[in-house]
DNA sequence: TATTGTTATACTCTATAACTATA
DNA sequence: TATAGTTATAGAGTATAACAATA
């Protein structure tokens, strides 16, 4: 158990990390609104997603989803594919552009971090993946505490049935090791 | 140097951390706007500042502060002395109210950091934290890039003078080891 | 009746530029 | 003339609630 003063630096020092991803943003070369690109990193991490999926993966309403990958479809970048086995629902995909795209951000992301990370052994570059990791898969696990009614539950209530996300398609996106969701209150609906 | 899987990796796992910072602002004992409360932190660990001091710090452009600072008065957490050396400037300054209400913040956020960092070692989190201080810092003395004009610069820049922040208060709040400012375009006017 | 996703709307946060007052 | 801070304004990003379509 970490003391009083190690959780407020260790609380700073996450609080730092947003000015980074903001200026690394605000640097990629591409023009439009930058809120909705994070989504492409996580299409092509887990593949294939619903739009709510997205919502949680993001950790933000279903509608703000809507709305951005409404600009990816614009831009060619993402098309939302009927899901046969739900009407309701789309599944969202990553286009040949698309792809193109989140290589280059990355390759970006690459440039900067290759000066940041000039002088770091390879361990000291997973050892930080490794515990920013475990740190939110604790963050996701955290109870539910009351008077606090729009809290995270643990487990894995997604995927309401067995089956796979639709016809015979890749496997739930779902397994282990990749990030839980941060429900929001709309989310959280679903599910109590 | 890190493979560029490495980097995208460990990009991905900085981009969990704002989700799991909004939600723990998000559940904060407190009403009103949240984004002027990680001033507070900032000013204790700081101590006094100026308003421009606040938006290097921050990331911010400083009509932002202006803005945060005057919603921080209101609600008592922080009030404003004028600088005797520069009929100009200001130092913000935590009241003890303030005081109380980043010990309560600083509680709160342990109570669920408490939870997640359950069957970590210290030497986990201090370990984390002294990772992201240093991605920090080096990501703060990255060169600047042709094209992009609008890029931090390494050094201390800050302090324009000898001689302590207004008569003869305490030392200049920008000793090693403090994190170093994200400059705004606004801001880097003074600069160049 | 419940759920997926959309739309209308309003709120929060932010940057830009024009302004003031001091230096 | 330059700088510290303010204000007016506009834009990005988001959440809430009401809604349509499907289960």
């Amino acid at each position: 158990m970490a003391s009083e003063a190690d959780c407020e630096e260790l609380l700073a020092r996450l609080g730092e990390v947003v000015p980074m991803l903001k200026a690394l943003k605000r640097d990629l070369p591409f023009t439009g609104p930058r809120a909705g690109l994070g989504l492409l990193a996580v299409l092509r991490r887990q593949g294939d997603l619903r739009m709510g999926e997205l919502a949680e993966c993001s950790g933000v309403d279903q509608s703000v989803i809507t709305r951005h990958v409404a600009d990816l479809q614009e831009r060619g970048w993402a098309e939302r594919v009927p899901n046969p086995r739900d009407g309701r629902s789309w599944y969202v995909r990553l286009t040949a552009d698309g792809e193109r795209v989140i290589d280059e951000m990355a390759a970006h992301a690459r440039r900067v971090l290759a000066v940041t990370l000039d002088d770091w052994t390879d361990q000291d570059v997973t050892e930080l993946s490794r515990l920013l990791a475990r740190l939110r898969a604790g963050f996701d696990a955290r109870p539910v505490r009351p008077g606090h009614p729009h809290h995270d539950r643990p487990g894995h209530p997604r995927r309401d049935g067995p089956g796979h996300p639709y016809l015979d398609g890749p496997a739930p996106p779902d397994e282990d090791g990749s990030p839980r969701p941060l429900r929001t209150s709309q989310t959280l609906k679903g599910i109590r």
